[in-house]
This record gives C-alpha cells, sequence and structure tokens, in this order.
DNA sequence: CGAGAGGTTGAGGATCCTCAACAGCCGTGG
DNA sequence: CCACGGCTGTTGAGGATCCTCAACCTCTCG
C-alpha cells in the first residue's frame, strides 16, 4: 500500500496524490521532534520515547492543491495530521449539492470521526503536506498511549463543540450573519498559528465558502459585496481585511 | 452538593430538578449491573469490578417534564448517562432563536462535548432518569480505565457523525427532506431500544422539532400536514405512523 | 364554562435561490 | 504580442421557499 488507498475518485488533476517525501523516521527521536505544528497538534501528549514511536508510524506527505486526502465511502485506511494548507472536508449529495463540514488548518487532526469507512470526503484547498498514519498502527499506539487518547478524545471534544457552532450557524442565521462568524472564526484561528488579527486569506474560493456556509456562491458574493460597501470588510487580493471587528462580531454574536 | 448545581435557571416548574433515589452503590456489585441500558451505554466497556467503582460514582436522578440538567454557561460538574426518558440539547440565542442539537435517547451521554463550562443546555422532554457522575471523579476513572476511555471516545466519534448529517440537514435540505429525515433517524434510534419500525412517538413538541430543524412551527406543522395528505404520514396521537417508509426514505437520501 | 397551551391554517412578505449576463484574470497559442 | 477561451467572481431580474403575523381550532384543566 503506497498511498493508492486514500487517492482520488472525484479529482483527476494528477495521477499520484500523495508524493512521497522523507518517512518521519529519517532520524533517531523522528522528524516530529521537528515537527511546526507539534506543539498545536494531538502528538503534543507525548514524551520524548513515545513521540520516537509515534514518528515511526508517521509518513510525511504532500498533497497538491484540490488533490484528495481521503474520498467519502472508502475504507478508512489511514488517519491524518496536517502540517501545512488547507483541507476541506464534505460530503456530496445525491443531487449534487455539497455541504462543506469545514477547513482544516495546520496542527488539526483528520479522521476523528469515522467507522471503517470514511463518511467524508476530504481535500486539499491549497498544496497540503501531511502526517499520515496507518489507523490500525495508530489505533493500537492509542492502546499503549492513554495520554494520546485523551487528548484526541480532547480534540474530538472540541470538534463537537465547533460542530455545535456551526449547527446554529447553518440553522439560525442569515447571510449576513454566517459570513460575519465566518471571517471572525477563520480569523481566530489564524491568529492562533500566527496570522494578522486584521487581514484573512482566504485559500478557498467562494463556492467552498457557499458550501460551508450552506448558501449559494452568488449570496457569498453579494453579501461580501455589501459588507465591503459598508465598510465592514474590504476586499483583498486573495482574502479580506477587516475594517470594523465591532461590526463583524456584533454580527456574529 | 446534593444536585443544585445543575438546576434550573430556566425552568422553575419544580423546586427541585433532581429527586435523589437510591444511589448506585447500594449493593455489592452497583446497580449499574442490573441497569437497562447498560449494553448500549459508555459503561458497557467495563469489566465488573470496574463496574463496581463506576457504580459507587453513580448517582441515580430523576427529572421531570421540562427539568434542567444542565444550564448553558454554567461550570460543567456533570456528566450523564441517560436512562430514560427524552432530553433536548440546545443553544439559545441572543436574539430569543433557539437550535436544537439533538435528542438524548436512553443508552445515551450527556457531556462528551465540553469545556470547564457547559456550551449548551438540557433538559428534560418527558419524565427523564440518568445517572449522574461528578466530571471530576469520572475523568479520573477515564485514565484508571483507558476501556471506558476508548467507549468515550467511540461515542464522541458516533456523535460527531450525527451532527455531520445534521449539518448537511440544516444547509442542503428543504422542510420535507429535513422532516422526513428527523422522523426516520428517530425510528432507527427507537427501534434499536426496541421500538416500533412503523409507529413514532414523538414526546417532544412541535416547537422542539421545528428548532431542531431549523424551521418555524409554521413550517412544521405544514409539511407533516403535506405528508399526511399524500398518505406518507398518518398523524396519531403523540407521534405519527410512517405509511410510506420508501417514499420517507427518497426524501431523507 | 372560560382560560391557556399547543397546534393548524391562511395571507403577505423577506430572504435566498435560480438563471442569465457580464467582468476580470490568466495561461495558451497563433 | 495580442486574441482567445476557460475559470472565477460579480451583478441583475424574477421566482420559490420559508418566515411573520394573525386568526382559529382542539384539548385539557380548573
Amino acid at each position: 500500500m503506497t498511498g493508492s488507498a486514500t487517492t482520488m475518485r472525484t479529482d483527476t488533476l494528477t495521477s499520484e496524490t500523495t508524493l512521497e517525501r522523507e518517512p518521519c523516521q529519517a532520524d533517531a527521536t523522528g522528524a516530529c521532534a521537528i515537527c511546526r505544528v507539534r506543539s498545536v497538534s494531538v502528538c503534543s501528549a507525548l514524551s520524548g520515547d513515545e513521540m520516537a514511536r509515534l514518528s515511526s508510524l508517521a509518513e510525511d506527505i504532500h498533497v497538491p492543491a484540490r488533490g484528495a486526502l481521503v474520498n467519502e465511502g472508502d475504507p478508512a485506511r489511514n488517519v491524518f495530521n496536517i502540517t501545512a494548507g488547507v483541507v476541506r472536508t464534505f460530503r456530496l449529495l445525491p443531487d449534487g449539492k455539497r455541504q462543506l463540514f469545514g477547513f482544516l488548518l495546520p496542527g488539526d487532526f483528520l479522521g476523528l470521526s469515522m467507522s471503517d469507512k470514511y463518511r467524508f470526503s476530504a481535500e486539499a484547498v491549497d498544496d497540503v503536506t501531511a502526517c499520515r498514519f496507518d489507523r490500525t498502527k495508530f489505533s493500537r499506539l492509542l492502546d499503549s498511549y492513554p495520554s494520546l487518547l485523551r487528548r484526541l478524545h480532547q480534540a474530538a471534544s472540541s470538534e463537537l463543540n465547533l460542530a455545535q457552532d456551526h449547527m446554529v450557524l447553518l440553522g439560525r442565521r442569515n447571510a449576513e450573519q454566517r459570513l460575519a462568524a465566518f471571517v471572525l472564526s477563520l480569523r481566530d484561528r489564524l491568529k492562533r498559528l500566527g496570522g494578522s488579527p486584521v487581514t484573512v486569506p482566504l485559500a478557498m474560493s467562494r463556492q467552498d465558502i457557499a458550501d460551508y456556509l450552506g448558501l449559494t456562491i452568488e449570496t457569498v458574493s453579494r453579501t461580501v459585496t455589501s459588507l465591503a460597501a459598508s465598510r465592514t470588510l474590504l476586499v483583498v487580493p486573495g482574502g479580506v481585511r477587516i475594517m470594523d471587528a465591532a461590526k463583524l462580531e456584533a454580527l456574529a454574536a
């Protein structure tokens, strides 16, 4: 199994989604020791020895923009830890509609909610690097390292909280409020990764945003325009600049 | 602390929400041994000895219809295992709107997603009995019993799956599809608890259903009427009867 | 019998979707 | 070098769905 398990179906831009790079077991302590996102990842639960063992399971992969990490319905062979880039998770409906569940940023774990098959698809929004683990081996590791399991459970808890926030957004907020909440939440997450508190890069397309917010692309476009007209946002190449954070927060509240 | 921690704020029908009954540690093995919902609960992960220790932490509580189990914003002192009745979990918005996250049935665990404060409220829809645990003690138990932690993590995973299903429903389905999915999913969950595959008791009000499905009470009422007119459902006292399961499933797909 | 709660039905309106045209950007290729 | 097509995003007009407001019905309970 060289990576074909998680490869494409919806996307055929490249012949091989996962470009293998130097695996983590390259050195004694493991590449995890020098991982940029370790402190914000589930891996932070582990001590030196434990991390070495985790490293031996990790495989550093690269997925080009639009490449697939997992496909809904496939056997769930891997779990991932995102180390760079943005990933979208989503489900495709029979009528062609799409619902995005979220955007994974560096440090986020992919594979928290899973049966034996993937219940959603995950694709790279831009160029992505990630740590890939064999799910069975990773699961065995959880038996040995309860602290890792606890950390993972924490992550699942926090994702459940995010999911609940999103249910509120989808069920009870209008387009303007949805967009405000989206921009602010993305800003906050990027801020924790060292991003700017005013300029929010939007790696994802309007269609992605629409499918995340339960709107159409036209409504997203119109709402952004309207927020720009009221000097709440400023549209800049590749993202938006927050001009009136207070107003945005009032909308999102 | 005798139960006031989790008591009411939104609801003041009774002076004491939690009517203490015989605690589980009444006998040697613990009342958990004879628990009706043990096989479908997280508790099933435990062996005899372990269960005895769990029993010693459990407190059997009763919450009358409309009573509160937890209030959003309160310190998260307890977690629960529902043993009878139906519980609604929800968040209240500043503008008075409400979004329900789900209905907990016997065997369901309350407290999977949590920080140090409750991020949502939980109220009894009808008369509810539950096992209440001190969160700190329960958390310590998790350190001793990794199998319980695993089971809990499984439960969190599966709740995350449900949350994703619900995001699809809220973001991408019309009123008819939402109602169909709701009735079917409730039927399936009740079936696993020994319920009928055709008659679905609806303990919750139309308002609850509306707030769960992201609709208004009027739209729910109209949609039920319309599904009854097309002989897909039959409205019976306290619930509905599924007349055309195939049609309902086609709508929910 | 009256009051209140929960639910249904109707009319009108707001929001968002659908369909369509168009603008900007970028890489390709003559 | 510029023309062209494709892709992404914006804007507009009209329509569908769902919400709002209001009346009314049914059932229960005092």
